[in-house]
RNA sequence: GCGACCGUAGCUCAGUUGGUUAGAGCGCCGGUUUGUGGUACCGGAGGUCGCGGGUUCAAGACCCGUCGGUCGCCCCA
């Protein structure tokens, strides 16, 4: 019989582990406390969708939706898909529970996404995002708290040093397709001074030549009408509702008039916030307003906005969290006080204490290894003239409020008092 | 999907222009030392050099393929 070959991990997934799984698991408890600092409610939906889901919300042509989704027929032949992103299933869960009900809605969540793209820093085919979402209002209120929000937790995470909110408008439908209609001209025009990929956008994806880093594309992109010229009054007013609630709340913004979303229902607001600490990856947040998707999922015409964070990106950028160190880590000098060390342990953790032990290895440098694990105290057993016996040294600090847990330590009978 | 670089013990790495039984540090296990204590020393376990072909008297080193990793393009959080 050969040796059986130890299956590998799936490629672009992770096994988070000592400090990656702390700072994971820092960014989604800054998150938890924030959310509801904000009043948003935590809701969970499912991983898998039915494919229509995301196909019709993003639109057919974009890139999630034509190359990049894990898609596949269960049992029963229903084409499913691994959620590639949040909002459309949270779309999906609040026309289908009648969620309209308690419109204006602030909701959260946060869980792992699947996107078939090759990996690189800060980009996993399974990846994680926390999300925001405010369901059911047009009002450009939302949109402020939202980055009043977004821009609170990047603060509590200590990252919005290198971070900069970048800000732009999408206008309503109207604007929107008038840019589009005039992007589409001027780049027509230059047809053939643009990338090869580009060329290919030009087709799918207007708007993305605008943020292009190819340096062919450079001039003509930055040569192409702004948004501003098409922008209707409604449109208009709408912005400098969010930039001044932006400046009320003393959030610090700068306008990006080169800012698009590659995901078709966008309106409005859109934003990320950037660092240049990520390589290619430098979006660490970004959302905006997708008035448009609810209604392509066959609800009724309802304004919603929302944002998501990479949370391996948040991880990547926060301090490392501090490593749990135990209160008490009880020793057991020799192999006669293993039982004695045992119970003493069982003490402090019913005590609410969180205890270890070193009750194995060699003897002599079971002391040792206790202090290596850094506990905020050690009790240590030994036996003497046939009775065990227990010492107390604290280590650093003294506030620990041990003297009751002691106490019944010193009282449970099996453990007399050196 | 495209490109570049990388793949040697659990971890971090060394391994001279291809040349005897592939090494170190850390970690782990044990011993000695120390003895109210985070020491030092000694020893041990652990590797078919990612995998498969090829070149050669000889491959961890060279070539091809493949799988994986990293970074960039694309896309996006």
């Amino acid at each position: 019989m050969s040796p059986t070959e130890t299956p590998q991990r799936i490629r672009g997934t992770q096994d988070l582990f000592g400090e990656e799984a702390r700072r994971h698991a820092a960014v989604v408890a800054s998150f938890e406390r924030v959310r509801g600092l904000y009043g948003f409610q935590r809701v969970e939906v499912p991983i898998i969708e039915p494919t229509a889901v995301f196909s019709r919300s993003l639109g057919e042509t974009t890139d999630v939706v034509s190359k990049e989704m894990y898609s596949f027929d269960d049992r029963g032949g229903d084409s499913v898909t691994l959620r590639p992103e949040f909002t459309a299933g949270i779309a999906r869960a609040y026309l289908g529970n009648g969620w309209q009900q308690f419109a204006p809605l602030k909701l959260a969540t946060h869980g792992p996404l699947f996107r078939y793209e090759r990996p690189q820093k800060g980009r996993y085919r399974q990846f994680h995002q926390i999300d925001a979402e405010v369901i059911g209002t047009a009002e450009p209120s939302a949109d402020v708290e939202l980055l009043v929000m977004a821009d609170h937790l990047l603060r509590e995470l200590g990252v919005s040093d290198g971070v900069t909110l970048q800000l732009n408008s999408l206008g309503d439908t109207a604007t929107r397709d008038a840019w589009r209609a005039a992007l589409v001209a001027h780049f027509e025009a230059h047809r053939g001074d643009l990338s090869e990929d580009s060329l290919a956008r030009l087709d799918k994806n207007p708007l993305r030549i605008l943020d292009s880093k190819d340096p062919q594309d450079r001039p003509i992109a930055d040569a192409a009408p702004d948004i501003d010229a098409h922008m209707s009054v409604e449109a208009g007013a709408f912005f400098a509702a969010v930039t001044r609630g932006l400046d009320a709340a003393g959030v610090a913004w700068t306008r990006n008039a080169r800012l698009v979303r590659g995901l078709d229902y966008y309106r409005h607001t859109a934003f990320e916030f950037v660092t240049d600490r990520l390589g290619a990856q430098g979006t660490v947040l970004g959302g905006g307003r997708y008035d448009g998707l609810i209604e392509t999922l066959g609800g009724p015409s309802t304004p919603a906005v929302g944002w998501a964070a990479g949370i391996e990106r948040l991880a990547m950028l926060i301090d490392a969290p501090a490593v749990a160190r135990a209160d008490v880590i009880v020793v057991a000098e020799d192999d006669s006080v293993v039982t004695e060390a045992i119970a003493a342990t069982q003490i402090f953790r019913n005590a609410g204490y969180a205890a270890g032990n070193v009750i194995t290895g060699a003897p002599k440098k079971r002391y040792d290894k206790a202090v290596k694990a850094d506990p905020r105290a050690l009790v240590s057993i030994r036996r003497i003239d046939g009775q065990p016996v227990e010492r107390l040294k604290m280590l650093g600090e003294h506030a620990l409020g041990f003297e009751e847990t002691l106490t019944a330590l010193r009282s449970s009978a099996r453990v007399s008092v050196a």
